[in-house]
DNA sequence: AACAATTTATCACATCCGTGATACAAAGGG
DNA sequence: CCCTTTGTATCACGGATGTGATAAATTGTT
């Protein structure tokens, strides 16, 4: 054998610099030398991990979208044992999972900056396409799992379509969450969750 | 004098040609050769009229900004007329208006595909942060005045905080926005209109 | 007709981009 | 020791971009 080298490792740190950047400087300058540079490689040595820039950027979204869905997945886990609890319960700890869709820290703010960088571009990228309706169909799916929950729990105001609440909560956290990171002077974090928080809330039956 | 021709005129068409080639191709193909070619003039042309990419860039911003906004203000004005009417009148024309900022026919899905990606560029481009700091705080204005008026006319909820909603209105009418821009696959420009009534009935007292 | 201002059209230059090709270094197996 | 494989580093090419400089055409005035 040659030079052994962890080959994923290495893509990952290439994708970590992409990410860097996108979150920096915006997806427009997250070429291949601003990002081999970032990452202190030559640009030879990501062209020798990446076929070209369509397979860098497509991985990277895809390591996005697999890093994200893994963390929910472990918390949808946990929400998914909490059956029997009272409502105001679960509805804490749907507020809790929904917040990992908002920029509330710095991490998630990269992660939602460096998403809405992708989705934007997507929209006229034909390489990034099936990525960014996944994402846009994946939050849907979820979101809507925990509103089925939550009314199964008795924390839904009833009369409530479920279809309709779905893509109402979903465009109110995608609001929330472009705002947030588009224009931190405009919307704060702790306002992202205050709204969110008021919204579930309000979605219960009345609390007279 | 020498040869007179139209000078806003010419900016505005060339304002326009750069707005097709956004919707049709982003942000980030809008150079000044290939919105030239759009405009059909040459590079030479649209120099002369801009004194570069920056000033092209912020003056169409403005553009669009000025568009919006005066048709909203002239709906603004036909709103502020319904003094006295009874409130589900009221929340209709509330719909109405905010479906302005909606993509819910052709010519407001180019309106609002423009903003978002000037939006988003502005993120990471200090020449346009003002501009979309405007937009964000103008439409931000909008809703809470909307909202006020539909309160005096009892057609909101006791309970509810006008900082909150109009936070959570402006979220969610963003988020429809941007999705169905983005992803109009996933989100039809139908469903926009019918979560936006939703929302808006929503907030009204409890049809019981 | 001559002139001047405006508009249009080109050229050139420095910079950045993705990519193909290729050389160079390193490291483990024969 | 050699050699094959893997990794690293450069070079070069074609294309695109913003911009400065400048020529050329157009048009109204004098």
């Amino acid at each position: 054998m040659p030079k052994q080298v962890d080959r994923e490792a290495r893509r990952r740190d290439v994708v970590d610099a992409l990410f860097r950047v996108v979150v920096r400087d915006g997806i427009q300058r997250a070429s291949l030398r601003t990002v081999a540079d970032e990452a202190g490689l030559n640009i030879g040595s990501v062209r020798h991990y990446f076929a070209g820039q369509e397979e860098l950027m497509r991985f990277a979204m895809r390591s996005m979208l697999d890093r994200v869905g893994e963390r929910l997945r472990r918390r949808i886990e946990e929400f998914g044992e909490l059956s029997g609890l009272p409502a105001p319960r679960i509805r804490d700890c749907a507020v809790e999972l929904l917040g990992e869709l908002l920029p509330l820290d710095d991490s998630r703010r990269a992660e939602v900056t460096v998403l809405v960088d992708f989705s934007t571009a997507a929209r006229t990228d034909p390489a990034l396409d099936d990525l960014a309706r996944e994402t846009a169909t994946a939050t849907r799916a979820l979101v809507r799992r925990i509103l089925a929950r939550l009314d199964t729990a008795g924390g839904l105001r009833p009369g409530l379509a479920l279809d309709t609440e779905t893509e109402r909560l979903t465009s109110l956290l995608d609001g929330l969450a472009c705002t947030a990171v588009l224009r931190p002077d405009v919307l704060a974090a702790a306002t992202c969750a205050t709204v969110l928080r008021a919204h579930v809330d309000d979605l219960g039956p009345a609390t007279g």
